[in-house]
DNA sequence: AGCACGCCGACT
DNA sequence: GTCGGCGTGCTC
């Protein structure tokens, strides 16, 4: 029985879009990782399929590492859907798809060679070469990082050194397989009984859970956007189905924006259904995303709360797909492979045959126009659980509050009257302003000199707190001099920010303790939460902050809720700027009055007769406005887009080769795709490079990636330009 | 992503 | 005239 030769596709974990083919003796099924040779490395990729001889001979896979394949048909289905939709290698799709702890894979490693080990006891070689050479002899094994890590402020390029010393055969280079780390069965966690039970769903509740499982004129398993005013009760829906699905022996994954902002979801599920939960998110360290992920494989537990990556959750035999707050922007992934966890939730639905429900109070108007056009079903919950009603907010117009100075306050009578009133009363209030630090800009009268960030262009930002000036694209600050360093007159500090308003906060009401939250006061672990704890507790009776103050908190003692100033939002030059500004003031609007007192809502704007202020409470009312507009400039959801942006150091350069590429773009569409551009990304340069950006616009995607795939692939940027593609862009400013 | 092959400046 | 810089092209 000679052994026949098969051939096998391997996909890597490089950003190659080309699978490649190996032989072997034996037929390994799709998904089983392995060792093979790729150029001078050794590389862990994944058995992708069969397939025939290659036009050249292929080299010999070099071991296998597990006999049964990591990632089923079902998985391996859905990195192909990924990797075809988003324009990204399948190695680098899979590679994203699990923890890197979960992982096998390879690591460059060096040793000393004999000679290597000889010379250090004779004649080392000087300078940078021999502290190199003398670290691998103390350390045979050490990676590159380590080498650069631990020689930092002795040799300046190590990388170069290395490659000396493997010519000269003093060190030599192994790729070591790092095996996935297998986490021991721990004890099975504390199942017990539920710690809440379950409460009567009201009618429109309930009619939610019924129409997910049989839904009315559609396929039993389906997408459906399920609508709810804030305080609706969403999560008691997400609870009921997960029972249902649980109880059917199968298992249920809960996508929410940022897990560190909705501790009290994870915190329903474990309560209702103890020792059940996994929870993942960015926030874990390795070991315990591990954990988490095991435990979800071998069937341990039955429900997932996480993040954008947890869609991905190995879970055996879906039941239910929940993607809470489905409309947030931080489902989708900016760097990397750049897809949208709603999205793909949504296609691992199709493809599993379950259920998968998109809740939002304010839904994308994606997902609006799909349930409106019978693509997604559309269940609406239009009154809250509680007896109180979403408030009615009243939009208080800047315009007319300007003082007799000319200055426009930071809170207007009106609002300021509530505060007290909700003060006296013993209640609480939440206050929005849409931007960090103490002042947006900075700025000399005697010279006119403007502080910029040296890598970005843009404004940098004074915080009073660290007396800093902060770049809040790319971090880069220095400190704040009062005093011009140039001509010696006292700066000028001009638009307002959080600290301002904690500021003008602590002189209006003098002795309220107040909490500010937003990212300068949360990098710290831990600290959104007690932040949050202080409030509820009322060691801070005034909460003011950034958008994070809007999400999802549930305190029954806050009568007031008031955005002070988000219209620089509604500035911003985005086609969806007005969709975010329209989803920030609702969810604002929903933190009030969830007692048993009626809450108010005050909305301070410019622009009073903005949609996104007049439609407030009319989801309807908003999207058709807003969809108008869409329809008429041909952008999403009326259209697909997919970003091409080009970025380099050199202005001239980078703006050339986008030029090139719109042209060639240009000159081969075909009908139904516009090209637009090129031109310069709202910030034109950030971290020091140049963005230029052409976009690609059609009602058919499928035909606009055959556009990227057909011209892209023959099209190399010039030196220093690098690439990127984004199938569906959050911002194409 | 690495890593080698291939063309222009400061040394023996 | 050689060693060595890093640009660009390939890896089954």
């Amino acid at each position: 029985m000679a052994a026949e030769a098969v051939y096998l596709h391997v996909a890597v974990p490089l950003p190659v879009h080309a699978l490649y083919t190996y032989v072997h003796e034996v037929a390994l099924a799709p998904g089983t990782p392995v060792v093979v040779p790729y150029g001078r490395r050794e590389l862990v990729g994944w058995v992708i399929d069969q397939t025939g001889p290659p036009p050249r001979p292929a080299k010999a896979i070099l071991r296998i590492l597990a006999d049964t394949p990591v990632f089923t048909d079902e998985q391996l289905t859905l990195y192909r859907w990924i990797s075809d939709y988003y324009l990204a290698p399948l190695g680098e799709v899979i590679a994203s798809a699990s923890p890197s702890d979960a992982r096998n894979r390879t690591r460059r490693v060096y040793f000393p060679t004999e000679a290597g080990i000889e010379a250090i006891a004779g004649e080392p070689p000087v300078g940078g070469l021999g502290q190199i050479l003398r670290e691998v002899v103390a350390r045979p094994g050490v990676t590159r990082a380590a080498l650069e890590r631990r020689l930092l402020a002795e040799v300046e390029d190590v990388p170069r050194g290395i490659a000396a010393l493997l010519t000269g055969a003093l060190v030599r280079v192994e790729d070591v397989v790092i095996a996935a780390r297998e986490q021991r069965p721990r004890p099975a966690r504390a199942k017990g009984a539920p710690r809440t039970s379950a409460p009567a769903l009201n009618e429109e509740q309930a009619a939610a859970v019924e129409a997910v499982f049989s839904p009315a004129g559609g396929p039993p398993a389906r997408t459906t956007l399920l609508h709810g005013v804030t305080g609706a009760g969403k999560t008691e829906v997400y609870l009921a189905l997960a029972k249902r699905v649980i109880a059917a022996g199968r298992q249920v994954l809960v996508l929410v924006p940022e897990i560190a902002l909705t501790p009290q979801l994870t915190a329903r599920f474990d309560d209702r259904f103890p020792g059940e939960v996994a929870v993942l998110h960015s926030g874990l360290t390795g070991a315990q995303r591990l954990r988490e992920w095991r435990q979800i494989q071998r069937g341990e537990v039955c429900i997932a709360v996480g993040a954008r990556s947890a869609v991905f959750a190995p879970f055996r035999s879906l039941g239910l797909i929940v993607v809470d707050e489905e409309h947030d922007d931080s489902y989708k992934q900016e760097e990397g492979l750049r897809y949208h966890a709603r999205d793909v939730a949504v296609v691992r639905g199709r493809q599993v045959g379950c259920p998968v429900v998109l809740g939002s109070a304010t839904p994308s108007l994606e997902s609006w126009f799909n349930a409106r056009s019978g693509r997604y079903g559309l269940l609406s919950l239009r009154h809250r659980a509680t007896a109180r009603p979403v408030p009615t907010p009243q939009v208080v117009d800047m315009r007319l509050e300007r003082m007799p100075d000319g200055k426009v306050p930071l809170i207007a009578p009106v609002v300021r009257a509530a505060v007290a009133a909700a003060l006296d009363a013993g209640g609480k209030a939440i206050l929005l302003y849409n931007r960090r630090g103490y002042a947006s800009f900075v700025e000399c009268p005697g010279c006119g000199q403007a502080y910029e960030c040296p890598s970005c262009g843009v404004s940098m930002v004074y915080h009073r707190g660290s007396g800093r000036l902060d770049c809040h694209y790319c971090g880069f600050h220095r400190m704040f001099q009062s005093d011009c360093p140039k001509c010696g007159t006292t700066l000028e500090v001009l638009g307002q920010g959080t600290e301002r308003v904690e500021e003008v906060l602590a002189a209006t009401f003098p002795g309220v303790p107040i909490a500010r939250m937003d990212a300068d006061t949360t990098a710290e672990r831990g600290s959104h939460a007690r932040i949050l704890d202080r409030f509820r507790d009322g060691d801070a009776r005034l909460l003011v902050g950034t958008q994070i103050v809007a999400k999802g908190h549930d305190f029954p003692d806050v009568h007031v809720a008031a955005v002070l100033g988000c219209d620089h939002i509604l500035g911003m030059p985005d086609f969806r700027s007005a969709e975010r500004c329209f989803a920030l003031v609702t969810q604002l609007c929903g933190r009030a009055g969830r007692g048993h007192v009626a809450g108010e809502v005050f909305l301070q704007t410019t622009h009073p007769e903005h949609p996104v202020f007049s439609c407030i409470g009319d989801m309807a009312a908003f999207a058709d406005h807003e969809s108008r507009i869409r329809r008429m400039l041909r952008y999403p959801p009326f259209s697909r887009l997919i970003l091409l942006r080009c970025e380099g150091v050199e202005r001239e350069a980078t703006l050339a080769a986008a030029k090139a590429l719109a042209a060639l773009l240009k000159q081969q569409c075909q009908a139904g795709v516009d090209v637009l551009g090129p031109a310069f990304a709202a910030l034109p340069k950030l971290v020091g490079r140049y963005r230029v950006q052409v976009v690609l616009r059609g009602r058919d995607v499928a035909a606009l990636r055959s556009v990227v795939t057909r011209y892209h692939t023959s099209w190399t940027p010039p030196h220093g330009v690098r690439l990127i593609v984004d199938v569906d862009p959050r911002a194409v400013a």
